[in-house]
DNA sequence: CAAATATAATTGATATATCAAATAAAAAAA
DNA sequence: TTTTTTTATTTGATATATCAATTATATTTG
């Protein structure tokens, strides 16, 4: 018999490489040349235009370093527009360009085929149990 | 109220990133210099010993190529020994030096420790639980 | 057996991760 | 207001991630 704890944090790593191969695959179909993170970029910047590139670090779980290399090649491939901003010259504006928005709606369907896959056969009171017990962990390790 | 099948995964990346974290913070008290990798490869070649690059490449979840280059940091670091394989020219064989064992005996205990923090409080019903969720999922994906 | 195919590991190119140090601007304190 | 401290971003150095191409050896096939 197996013993979860010496081996759960194994299959979390497992489930969320697996996840972001697969989706990666997919999203590979619709729109080229893109990843997992800058589709996540891309997301939170729609839904909270105005973020600085400090908080979209946050978000997506990466250094402020990494993030002015990603929104540089973001910037270069025309997915984002980067611009002074007044209010606050330490900071940029950074705004997802047509092109960028495009590629949001054409992966917009593929994220919801995608999580309807990954979650078939499982009820909405599994993930609740799911996230909770995650969420037990992050709070006792934080 | 949160839908959990939007913010499932996103979770599941915190959790896993959040205790990397955590246990290297936990590691370096002990041993500086060491990676979480690096301890997963040591911990591995010390229960399997014989594991060739692309064996252990596959346990740890990685590229061929990443390990190449990390088995050359773990040797000059001393942590490895890469010799010719007699049986199979094409692979390696990988020992882990005394110095490898050595740093594997520190980190044991606190990984023991590790684990028992990140788990307090829950119970090994809800880790069966957790590691059957993740484990559909899997299989979902695949 | 020789030729074709498969496998293990490496290398090169490019992107990302991480830490520390540097820069520039804003906010707080003197 | 000047000085000090804090904040946002960048840069450099080194390690890792990923893919494609290469090399050397093994295995299979004809």
């Amino acid at each position: 018999m197996k013993i979860p704890s010496k081996t759960v944090f194994y299959t979390i790593e497992k489930t969320i490489k697996s996840y972001r191969k697969f989706s990666k695959r997919n999203f590979l179909k619709v729109v080229d040349d893109i990843t997992i993170d800058q589709k996540l970029i891309l997301q939170y910047l729609n839904d909270f235009p105005g973020l600085s590139q400090k908080e979209i670090a946050e978000l997506v779980f990466k250094d402020n370093a990494s993030l002015t290399r990603m929104i540089d090649l973001m910037v270069n491939k025309n997915f984002l527009k980067r611009s002074m901003n007044i209010e606050d010259r330490r900071r940029f504006k950074i705004e997802i360009t047509p092109k960028g928005k495009e590629v949001l709606s054409k992966l917009e369907p593929v994220i919801a085929e995608n999580r309807k896959k990954a979650f078939a056969g499982i009820t909405e009171q599994e993930l609740i149990q799911l996230d909770m017990i995650l969420n037990k962990i992050l709070f006792n390790i934080k």
